[in-house]
DNA sequence: TGATATAGTAAAGTATGTTTACCAAAATAT
DNA sequence: ATATTTTGGTAAACATACTTTACTATATCA
């Protein structure tokens, strides 16, 4: 049996669950970052689970918060944060009085133009460094995992 | 210039930092699903900033914080944790009385045994669904990506 | 020896959620 | 049509995993 020592080491250095999150924290930190020098600065991580989730023609909050894998609750806190900061409206959903419809603002769609861009550049960064074909491999294995362990 | 709609789709669908976080949300929920099977069910997935940067021989509190990237009061919250449930011991630093040594009592050797097994089996889980050298491929790539946004 | 740095703790605050409990409106069932 | 149940949303309390601020005791350096 393999000593403990070397266990230790190995849980440490070689694992593919730290390294999947050490990965999607850079990309992450890099993305928010950029996101700030383009003068989005109170935008935070946290928001983006409302912003992926959000159909440009509008969606109401327990919907994006079914799509976000959260609860309606913590999703409407999301949702008059950034209605403060001015990203997104809370209109009255016509068909159904109980219920709001989220819509982006101008500059709501600004920001959304800046992630696009800034995804993009990222990707490119990935590309110089790997091989795009690299890249290509990793996103296809990524998905493969995640359609796995996720069903 | 692209549709914003477009734009958005892509954020939401095509995405690495999204795989990155949803591929290591997916093992580490599999990881910690496995120990719990094998009886270490009070062990949580804050603990692994501790268990991970705990050497055999044994290390101070301020070290293992700092390895992990916390502060030594949210380490000592942890120390504290897992001391009082029985799988590290917090022993008084014979070369300084103002320090504490953190070692693994038998139960925190099994337990680091059990996760190095799950290790293993995810592993093998990743090859049979990746073919072993793909899996060698993403590991190689996260491994460059972490390294160049890192430094 | 006196000033400063370090190991650790304590308590309060922050970020990001969930749980429990509720109301009003909508859908369904009889 | 009306009673019952379900659904959209909110409110408040709690949970987790930290950080910040403030402190004590010991160690180190000048």
């Amino acid at each position: 049996m393999k000593k403990l020592q070397q266990k230790s080491i190995e849980l440490r250095d070689n694992n593919l669950g730290r390294l999947f999150q050490r990965a999607g924290r850079a990309y992450s930190v890099r993305a928010l970052s950029l996101l700030h020098e383009r003068g989005f600065s109170d935008v935070k991580l946290s928001h983006s689970a409302l912003f992926a989730n959000l159909d440009l023609e509008g969606t109401q909050i327990t919907v994006i918060a079914e799509r976000a894998g959260m609860t309606k609750q913590a999703m409407g806190q999301l949702a008059n944060d950034l209605e403060a900061k001015g990203y997104i409206n809370k209109i009255k959903d016509p068909n159904d009085k109980r219920a709001y419809i989220i819509r982006f603002t101008k500059l709501g769609e600004k920001a959304l133009h800046a992630a696009y861009d800034i995804k993009v550049i990222i990707e490119k960064e990935f590309e110089d460094l790997l091989g795009s074909k690299n890249v290509a491999n990793l996103q296809k294995g990524l998905r493969k995992l995640i359609e796995s362990y996720t069903n």
